[in-house]
DNA sequence: TAACCGTGTGACCGTTTTGTGACACCAGGC
DNA sequence: GCCTGGTGTCACAAAACGGTCACACGGTTA
C-alpha cells in the first residue's frame, strides 16, 4: 500500500510543489490548507506522515501539532515541519510540541524526500512491511500471508488490505467512506454497502478460528477493528 | 542480512538517486559526502561493496580506494568506481589502484544495480555458490545442477536462476517487476507475463517430484517460494 | 404491532488476473 | 545452410475476484 503523506500548508504553491515532487517518488500526498481542513482530512484518511507548515492561518502549526499529539489515534503519526529562514529560535518550541523533524523553506524536493524517508524509517521501521498479530491473528505484509493460530488463512487480495488496514489501526471506528478512502484508494468510485460485502467476506475468512468476532459492527457508525469485546 | 552498499559521493542529487534506486531492490545504502566521512562510515558498518566517486573534494576516489585496499581489514571489499564520461584513459590507473568496475555517469539505476550483482557474485562467491534445499528440492549453483530427492532435474537456465532466486528468498512475494529485476537483470525491457510462463516451466519441470507446489501464486501480489502451504 | 432503518447474506455476472499451449525468433553448433 | 534448444510474446481458456443487487433479519421508533 503506497505511504500516504498529509501536508497542511497555506501556499499553494508550496503545496503544489511537494505534491508533484513526492508523487513523482512514490508517495500519496494528501493537501490542506489550514488546520481545520488537515482535521478533516484526518477522519477520512490516515497519513503515515504530516507535513505541517509552522506558520498557519487560524490554527497555527504547534497548536495542530500539540492536539495531534495529544490525540491518543493520531499521536504516532511523525510530523515535520516546515518553518521559514529565520524562525530557528523557535526550533526548540517546535521540538517540545513533538515535531519529528524540520524542514527549512526554501527546501528542495530531494531534501524534503530524504528528510521524510528518514523519519518515516526513524518512527516506524517499516510499517508497512512488519509483521503484525492480535491476538493469535497474524498477517505478514512481506510473504502476503495470513494465519490464525499458525492455521493458514485464504482471503482474497480487498480482504486483505482491508485486513491490514484494520489491524495496524485498531481500536478505532470507521465509516465506510474512510475504509473505502483508506483501503480502496481515494478517486474510486464505489457504493458504501460493498464495504460491507467485504467485511462479510473477510470474516467469513477468519471465521474458522473464531476471529471473526476482532471484526465488529457499529451501528450506524461504521466498523472497528478490536480484540475487546 | 541485507546487503550494505557504501556511497562516497560529494553530489547530493546522485547520492539520492542511487540511495533509493538501490534501496528499492533491498540493498541497505549508507551514504558519505566526502573521503573522510567515508572513513568513519568503515568504523561503523562492514559494508559489502563500496561505490566510490572519482573526484572527491579532499581526498580523491584514488587515494581513498589505495587506503582501503591496504587496510587488510577492508581490502576484500569490492570497489566500483564512479567517474565521468571523458575520464575513459584514467580507468587504467584506476585498476591499478584496485578498483573492481567502472560505472560512468550518467548511469541508469539498472545498469549500476546489474554491474553491483555482478561484482557482488565475482567477490564473493561463497554466499551465491552455497547448496540450498528445500524440502528435498536441492539446488547447487557450483554444478548448476538441481536434484529432487537425488533425482536429476532438468530446466532452462532461466527457469534455473528463477529457481535460485527463489530458493535464496523464500517465504517472500515478489512481484512480477521484481523478479525480472532480480533474475532477468535490471536493464532489460520485457513483458511482465513472461514471468507467467517462466513459472511455468519452472513449475512443470518440478513438478514430478511434487515441488511445483512450493512456487505459489500470491493472486494480485505475484509469486512466492515456500514450503508452508 | 407495524413501518422503518441499518446491516447481514447469498447470488449473479462482468471484469481482471493467471494458466497454458503454440509460435516465431535468435544464437550456437553441425 | 539446417537443426536445436532456449526465450519472449501472443491468444485463448480457466479461475478468481469485485461490485451490485435483492432479500432476510433484527432492533428501533412511531
Amino acid at each position: 500500500m503506497a505511504v500516504k503523506i498529509l501536508i497542511i500548508e497555506d501556499e499553494a504553491a508550496i503545496r503544489e510543489m511537494v505534491e508533484m515532487s513526492l508523487s513523482a517518488v512514490g508517495y500519496q500526498v494528501i493537501q490542506a490548507e489550514s488546520g481545520e481542513e488537515g482535521f478533516s482530512m484526518l477522519n477520512e484518511h490516515v497519513p503515515d506522515l504530516i507535513l505541517l507548515d509552522w506558520m498557519l492561518p487560524g490554527m497555527s502549526g504547534i497548536d495542530f501539532a500539540r492536539r495531534i499529539k495529544k490525540d491518543p489515534l493520531c499521536s504516532e503519526i511523525p510530523v515535520i515541519m516546515l518553518t521559514a529562514r529565520g524562525e530557528e529560535e523557535d526550533k526548540v518550541r517546535g521540538l517540545d510540541s513533538g515535531a519529528d523533524d524540520f524542514v527549512t523553506k526554501p527546501f528542495s524536493p530531494r531534501e524534503l524526500a530524504s528528510r521524510i524517508k528518514a523519519v518515516l524509517r526513524r518512527a516506524s521501521p517499516m510499517s508497512s512491511e512488519e509483521v503484525v498479530e492480535v491476538d493469535g491473528l497474524k498477517l505478514d505484509p512481506l510473504s502476503h500471508r495470513v494465519t490464525a493460530n499458525e492455521d493458514k488463512v485464504d482471503m482474497g487480495p480487498t480482504e486483505f488490505r482491508l485486513l491490514h488496514f484494520f489491524m495496524t489501526h485498531p481500536e478505532r471506528v470507521f465509516t465506510r467512506g474512510q475504509l473505502l478512502d483508506n483501503v480502496w484508494g481515494t478517486n474510486v468510485y464505489v457504493e458504501e454497502r460493498t464495504v460491507d460485502v467485504h467485511i462479510r467476506r473477510l470474516r467469513k475468512s477468519i471465521a474458522g478460528s473464531g476471529h471473526d468476532r476482532l471484526v465488529q459492527t457499529v451501528r450506524g457508525a461504521g466498523y472497528r477493528f478490536s480484540s475487546k469485546p
